[in-house]
DNA sequence: AGCGCACTTTACGTTAACGTAACCGTAACG
DNA sequence: CGTTACGGTTACGTTAACGTAAAGTGCGCT
């Protein structure tokens, strides 16, 4: 059984955060570990969860919008409103995620135009200081 | 000549921001707007400036990030040593953003992996209701 | 002169996402 | 049995990026 629950020290190695990030989490309904009298046990559940938390952060997405995210990702809303609900949410942040990658193919494009004139003007010094 | 200097009034409404954060910007020394009497005048190159502030903003950067990149657009730094250290920086940055390319790509792809087994758990319900 | 309007500066308020300090419990270790 | 280690709960502090309110300035009109 993978019932490999983890300490909040432990959490924090797997993932390179600080145990006031979990509770935080915690707080905001984010991770949902289990108590072992006081104490915090992460499952594994808890572990997918901050894998996507963590991705999701990396593109700007807010934790607000994380959590909203999350909920999709489980079998949560178990009847046909809440779940075609929940599926038009998630259209919608496909959409702004495919928006966002077309702005950044955009950007990236612009800034390596930019670093070829760049590279361009460093030559014209170097060949300069004969 | 396009001396179409703007009030901030114009320049709020072409850029869809309150004059708070044109001035705020200015401050941050993203924007150098000339000064007639006591009132501002945004030039061209602030509208240029203006418009890579907003992109950048979009995919996440802070106005400190995008305030050196916005110095690299600029003919400023004339020598090769701060040519060359910008040089590097826009390259740095180069690379953070085609990372985070790659994470959209895999979120997306795992956004649409999530969809279409909700498209499929929507069906199985629709058919379920006979 | 008086009025209003657009603009200004100064400065305190706000939200998100934690950091950090203070204080408490308990379980193991020497 | 004291203390070190780890865990916990308040609760105030911090940074970024503005919002918002207060109070002053200049100018064009009547």
């Amino acid at each position: 059984m993978t019932d490999e629950t983890l300490t909040i020290r432990l959490m924090c190695e797997q993932f390179a955060v600080t145990p006031r990030t979990l509770r935080f989490y915690e707080a905001k309904e984010l991770l949902f570990p289990l108590r072992k009298g006081h104490a915090r046990l992460f499952t594994r559940a808890d572990r997918a969860r901050m894998t996507l938390i963590l991705r999701g952060k990396r593109f700007g997405f807010s934790l607000e919008d994380i959590r909203q995210l999350l909920d999709m990702y489980d079998p949560g809303g178990s009847n046909e409103a809440q779940l075609t609900r929940t599926f038009e949410l998630a259209q919608k942040r496909l959409h702004q995620m495919e928006a966002q990658r077309a702005e950044l193919d955009i950007a990236i494009t612009d800034l390596n135009l930019q670093l070829a004139e760049g590279a361009r003007l460093i030559a014209a010094f170097r060949s300069a200081a004969t």
